[in-house]
DNA sequence: ACTGAAAAGATCCCTTT
DNA sequence: AAAGGGATCTTTTCAGT
């Protein structure tokens, strides 16, 4: 990727809702050559939506944890992210290296609803699971290094 | 938090460069009115700030890795995560209950990268790591259930 | 690929209910 | 708290380079 399309993505990783006239003047160009390339950057993938960053306190999730999974038997057919895609607790699954077939990052309520919601990630999946309880989360979602 | 301001912030987790007049229309108010409530949900930092989501392996950085850290001396004064701060290929540092201390989700271009970013890290922080290395992403980053 | 300009649309502030 | 109105700014498209 090129030098302006780098500098267009960095600036909307910051803030996704800066307007087509401040990013024109931060990467110096006119506004509708930065209005094409952000086209561009949407229908080739670069750029896959936009979202408001929160507070997931001030959104009654005040919990996170990361929930390492398994299968329970590991001869059967391995689809445990589609089995899971319907719990709307997970934020991310990420597949890994290592011992854990998968990560999960999952937000909830309150620790009742932690227990409910790894009952429903073992019955869903028929995995066993390992959890790992965010005390506190000092920086999440940076921009990325785009240079 | 309440119905209405539930159904802005779900909307802007989903698409956060929505218009004012389709917000307006989803959550069933005038513009104005909406757009009072997502400025006061702006102040009270329950939205954060908005962002655009990114296709990590476009942008250069196709390497993504969950690094577990453990100060090397327990008895340390425990900053870890302002001394990491400054490594901007680091995405979230999470503070853990269990073994470790923090985790961190880190991304970038190459092993040789992430080889050199776990040193800068061990130095910087006087740390031991731990490190998983992600093989894909089924999902990342979903809206979250706000209902 | 970029520019400039013009029309359409959105934002933002202020007043009223 | 919400709605309406209107000035201002932004988005979007298009002709020209």
């Amino acid at each position: 990727m090129e030098e302006t399309d780098r500098s267009i993505v960095a600036a909307l990783s910051a803030d996704g809702r800066m307007s087509y006239t401040d990013l024109a003047e931060k990467v110096g160009l006119s506004v509708s050559a930065v209005h094409q390339r952000v086209r561009r950057l949407e229908q080739r993938g670069v750029i896959t939506g936009y979202a408001a960053k929160v507070n997931f306190e001030e959104i009654g999730l005040p919990l996170t944890a990361l929930v390492a999974i398994r299968p329970f038997d590991p001869a059967q057919p391995d689809d445990a992210p589609e089995k899971l895609a319907h719990l709307p607790q997970i934020d991310s699954c990420y597949s890994v290296a290592g011992e854990d077939f998968y990560l999960l990052l999952v937000r909830v309520a309150s620790p009742s609803d932690l227990e409910k919601l790894l009952q429903e990630i073992r019955t869903s999946a028929n995995v066993t699971t390992r959890t790992t309880v965010v005390l506190s989360t000092p920086y999440e979602q940076r921009p990325p290094s785009v240079s």
